[in-house]
DNA sequence: GTTAGGG
DNA sequence: CCCTAAC
């Protein structure tokens, strides 16, 4: 996997830092996707020849002899970066942080004892102005800062320049910014990494820079190396959490600080992962950082939204368009919204029984009105057949996407069907009352030949509604269908004008037609339930009283009181 | 918006 | 029952 990659390397410490008391030999390596380290080829000395040159600065990394040796590199979880960067200028963290783990052992061996400092820094926490020596007296400034673990560069107002420090005061800086003490004597590490633990950026200039307002102001840097630094410091983060996964002995502190860093890192470069531990520095907390959200909080946001939409789709309380837009507006009925009951009315004169769901108009059959399919079939009589028809419509291939249109419909239409008119009940105790106010709904989508898809909502006409329709023709006149709608089917949210002269048409049809003789229908279509005769009749006179009275154009009113006058002309409207 | 008529 | 032209 690595075969490619990078190569590690080293070279005799030309570290401008010349307190470096222990130089160091680098060797270049070549780290294998297993983790061991292969020493390097000529080619790839000469490949990253010239990272070196660039990168001479940032490559004075001090490290205890031998330590390179034991970094190993997690392919698993830094393969990509890795085999994109440079892996060479990974050893900058790498070095540093193997020279972390050993930081507690490493205080008392290192020639600026981080434990004196430590007590120096005590003692002086308000020691600003005790007269010390001069670097003494820098110290305790820089002390007073470290004591609440805080950097507190108010002496310097919002400028940090780590450039004229000592070894010791990075020191005190690194601490005062991560918290825990370093053993690093690098000043332009320590100078980058303060950078970054300030700046919460891997941005940092391997030059001269100033930090104001926890911004890095570069000292004549050109632009075309910071790519480069982010670049590297992302390496240098993989390598680091490669490190701190595979070494159980980590230290907490380390932890915590590795972790800063990376995710103050990741902010800037953009690269967030959600495994960051719990336990972060206190500054950190001050950070303000980007956080995809975690894998399971992603779902259960998705489950919200699922949960959301479904439930906006099941339960919606719309008003009804132009199907039933009297039924909205009517008082509701007391009954639960949400009880699912369906009634049967007993309509007294075709002696059948049709579901009574409540004024829902035009709407499709819910599923559970599925349920009552076998009812339907069952009880025979015109409403089931006029459902078997309508199911038949819907168990064709369009069916899905027909009831994925049936849930928008369902939207959009009076769902007030859940209501449980007591009213029809009574109305069907009165038989065949003039107000009874039946409906069911079982509707279909039916594709079209244009493609799209029309609404076909099948409710058979009762022998109440035929009756009243004759009453209002009778009344009104036919062709006012409007009024007729108006006035006489105010209660039938569900019929339309249009309804009523479809209907009326119908019954002029059969009123002329021959009488139905039993034996000839076929059984199947005659579960319409008949007109009965005197029905019949009643259209037949209307027909043909409105056949005279209608080439007028003036005298629709008189049919009412017209009765019957010259019968038998044309049987037409 | 209503009505008539074809489908 | 839908669709649409005509009014």
């Amino acid at each position: 996997m690595f075969e490619d990659g990078r190569v590690e390397k080293t070279t005799p410490s030309n570290s401008p830092t010349k307190q470096i008391s222990d130089p160091v030999v680098y060797k270049l390596v070549r780290v294998e996707g297993d983790g061991r380290l292969v020493p390097a080829t000529d080619d790839e000395i000469m490949e990253v020849v010239d990272l070196l040159k660039d990168d001479n600065s940032e490559m004075h990394i001090v490290a205890e002899s031998g330590q390179a040796v034991g970094i190993s590199i997690d392919d698993s979880s830094s393969g990509k970066s890795l085999s994109e960067l440079s892996g060479f200028s990974k050893f900058e963290d790498v070095y540093a942080d193997a020279e972390n783990l050993e930081a507690p052992t490493q205080e008392t061996a290192a020639p600026v004892a981080p434990s004196s400092d430590i007590d120096q820094m005590k003692q002086s926490v308000d020691a600003a102005e005790c007269s010390k020596s001069p670097d003494q007296m820098r110290e305790s400034e820089l002390s007073c800062a470290a004591t609440s673990l805080l950097p507190d560069f108010s002496k310097l107002k919002g400028e940090i320049c780590l450039d004229h420090l000592s070894i010791r005061e990075l020191h005190e800086t690194f601490r005062a910014t991560f918290g825990r003490v370093t053993t690093v004597k690098d000043k332009t590490w320590l100078k980058r990494r303060i950078a970054m633990g300030l700046t919460n950026c891997c941005d940092i200039p391997s030059t001269s820079f100033v930090i104001k307002d926890n911004q890095i102001l570069k000292l004549g840097e050109e632009e075309n190396s910071n790519n480069v630094n982010c670049a590297v410091a992302t390496d240098q983060d993989v390598v680091a959490i490669d490190d701190q996964q595979t070494d159980s002995d980590i230290s907490q502190k380390k932890q915590s600080e590795d972790c800063q860093i990376i995710s103050g890192k990741r902010l800037n470069c953009e690269y967030i992962e959600d495994s960051l531990p719990e336990v972060l520095n206190q500054e950190q907390k001050t950070v303000k950082r980007l956080r995809k959200p975690t894998k399971r909080y992603i779902e259960e946001l998705s489950e919200v939204e699922h949960h959301e939409h479904t439930g906006r789709s099941i339960t919606p309380a719309k008003s009804c368009g132009r199907d039933c837009p009297k039924s909205c507006a009517r008082p509701a009925k007391n009954v639960s919204p949400d009880s699912r009951t369906y009634f049967t009315r007993l309509d007294s004169v075709a002696g059948l029984r049709v579901p009574c769901v409540s004024r829902v108009r035009r709407s499709r059959p819910r599923k559970d009105i599925m349920a009552l399919v076998g009812f339907y079939h069952s009880s025979g009589g015109m409403a089931g057949k006029s459902v078997s028809k309508t199911l038949g419509t819907s168990s064709d291939p369009k069916k899905i996407q027909n009831q994925g249109i049936e849930l928008v419909e369902k939207d959009n239409q009076c769902l007030a069907i859940d209501k449980v008119e007591p009213e029809q009940n009574l109305e069907a105790k009165h038989g065949d009352s003039l107000d009874d106010d039946a409906s069911e709904d079982n509707i279909v989508t039916v594709p079209t030949a244009k493609g799209g898809i029309r609404r076909k909502h099948h409710r058979a006409w009762t022998l109440a509604e035929v009756m009243r329709l004759v009453e209002g023709v009778s009344r009104y006149g036919a062709g006012r269908w409007s009024e007729i709608k108006r006035l006489a089917f105010a209660s039938y949210s569900y019929r339309t004008s249009v309804d009523l002269k479809d209907k009326w048409r119908n019954l002029l049809k059969a009123s002329f037609a021959p009488a139905p003789t039993d034996k000839v229908m076929n059984p199947r279509k005659h579960v319409s339930m008949p007109i009965p005769a005197p029905i019949l009749l009643r259209v037949r006179e209307l027909a043909e009283l409105h056949a005279q009275a209608s080439p007028n154009l003036s005298t629709s009113k008189l049919v009412g009181c017209g009765g019957s006058v010259n019968g038998t002309r044309s049987g037409y409207l």
